[in-house]
DNA sequence: TTGAAAGCGCTAACAC
DNA sequence: GTGTTAGCGCTTTCAA
């Protein structure tokens, strides 16, 4: 007979034999179900933790047609920015009753690729932050309730939650010109500066110059990594290739904390001699010395918000409307406010 | 027929029958299998499209008996030493191409326990910081694989990857009597202090002082909340009640900066009148001023260990070996390193 | 209170 | 190249 060594899961079917009982009998005190002898729930309930069994949860999700589980992807857990929207997105998954299966790209294409096909194959929805055009695209058409976080400018074809970078650095430069600024750098995210078929991106930082009338200088632009470290190294060059400029508007908070702790480390005052906005409005941006200048956004609001839209796009799934894009809730924008602190 | 009106999803059978094939074909066609002529593929591939049909991932996970699940339950995604130790148990999971469920508790204690029993549900394994002994013990007797993070010096009923908080506090005392320090306050984490049936954490205050024959006044411990608002808040308190102290130990770095910050604010010099350490060594504590004195930990070793440890139980899992926390395993135990800067 | 039958949606094995 | 037959492990009828 079948009894010795087979590496096989412990089924609920072993446990009804070992019990002396039916399978239905050993679901029913499983699960709980009233209409069972209180001494057979007991017995069953012994064996199958004696036998080490688990219900597999592949059989019960066949069977009750419930669980979602919303696939969420950013770039990197270690920058402060994604721990707080992915608060948000918590929250309004679980109060849908949802999980979040979180995944990490570090903002690598080839990662950003081999994530997309996961979470196509694994999650009921995906939630992601992603750079990749193939790899958006890939999830799009995949017929995957899918929100895209964004900043970019440029359309992308998928549904997005977008926040308004341009509009944010155009305050920026606002700000700084009312401070009697002139001669503006900016450091810019390397990833994605790197990544995107269009140009949009590379532009922005002159248009907006011209807009104010503004001089700009080549190498006044300056790509970082984005970590404190790559904002320090940016703000090296930045120092070195052009010591003329007054202030410094950043990709983000990160990178703006590490560019203004350089040029401090370097012996420069600020706001005296260099003023820094940052992007993002992180709470660690009060922390620090001088607190930092920033266009906050709120978050939180754009994880909740993603959810809710793709669960949307999950109402409205009805049938034949399939396509992944051409839906029809519309892109939500969160708008940035500039906070003043002492960095300018 | 049945062709109207149902909510019912687009099954791999629906597909067939559109495209005028079989079931298995539709198989072979969405899982790129060779054996199947491209004609039809296409002709599969696009009525699959149509018709918004995305396989089952429970029915594919019955059949093929592969996914792994990690369930990690942390307390709160917005302090920085969570993100940290997220990293750790996100790159050994997917090492191992585990996915990870993410779950939040806040440290309450009604919200533990509704973790625990949906983490029982839907996970293949855990790894776990959670305060209430009920919670755990549920996980623990759930037969499902399962790390616990701990930084008691209380034995718990699983098997934990222990951050050595008792000895980091003595590192603490230690480093502030070597500067002269005699009367040291603490602030303890109030979720943590509040939680637990035996009262080992609130006795360590005291012992340590007693071990470095230090005295300590009712009022030289406070709690708090675990955030930098907490920490401001018990910094508040020890102002008031107990004016004579010079020094200041913190449960972690966010409540210590918090405290910090608050002294500084109410005119007090940071090293000079008060000294402050924290404990965990967040990124964080660099970029404040002063830099904060700390007692740093691998967090990202943490979470790795966890995940190793975890898997190690899921590999242990022999057929008969079950009841959750006799295992083999020994627990494992990361140590502190002191960090001295600024604060001290 | 318990058991037997049916089927959730898919893929692996074997036919054809 | 394509179809048929079996299940994967569970819960939901329905009978006993």
């Amino acid at each position: 007979m079948a009894t010795t060594n087979r590496p096989r899961r412990v089924t609920i079917d072993d446990v009804a034999r070992a019990a002396g009982v039916s399978r239905q009998t050993v679901s029913r005190a499983i699960n709980d179900k009233p209409e069972i002898d209180p001494a057979t729930r007991q017995r069953i309930l012994a064996a199958a933790q004696r036998m080490g069994y688990r219900p597999s949860r592949f059989a019960r999700g066949m069977v009750r047609q419930s669980t979602t589980t919303l696939g969420l992807v950013i770039a990197d857990v270690l920058n402060p920015f994604f721990p707080e929207v992915v608060a948000g997105v918590l929250e309004a998954a679980d109060a849908r009753g949802w999980h979040v299966a979180v995944y990490t790209t570090a903002s690598r294409i080839a990662r950003e690729q081999e994530v997309a096909e996961t979470v196509i194959d694994h999650a009921d929805a995906c939630v992601a932050f992603l750079l990749d055009d193939a790899a958006i695209a890939r999830i799009a058409s995949s017929g995957l309730p899918f929100v895209l976080l964004g900043n970019e400018d440029r359309p992308v074809q998928a549904p997005t939650v977008r926040i308004d970078f341009g509009s944010g650095i155009r305050q920026a430069f606002a700000h700084l010109v009312s401070r009697g600024h002139r001669r503006i750098a900016m450091i810019d995210d390397r990833a994605r500066a790197e990544s995107g078929t269009n140009d949009v991106r590379s532009t922005l930082f002159t248009e907006v110059a011209a807009e104010f009338d503004l001089p700009v200088e080549p190498g006044w632009r300056q790509l970082a990594d984005n970590s404190v470290a790559g904002g320090a190294d940016a703000m090296e060059r930045l120092l070195t290739t052009a010591p003329e400029i007054t202030a410094v508007v950043s990709y983000n908070d990160m990178i703006a904390i590490g560019a203004m702790r350089h040029a401090l480390a370097r012996g420069h005052a600020v706001p005296a001699d260099l003023a820094f906005v940052g992007f993002d409005g992180l709470a660690l941006g009060e922390l620090v010395d001088p607190p930092l200048t920033t266009l906050a956004i709120d978050k939180h609001r754009l994880g909740r918000a993603a959810v809710e839209q793709v669960a949307d796009q999950m109402a409205g799934t009805t049938g034949g409307s399939a396509g992944g894009s051409a839906n029809g809730t519309p892109d939500t924008v969160i708008r940035t406010e500039l906070v003043v602190r002492g960095s300018t």
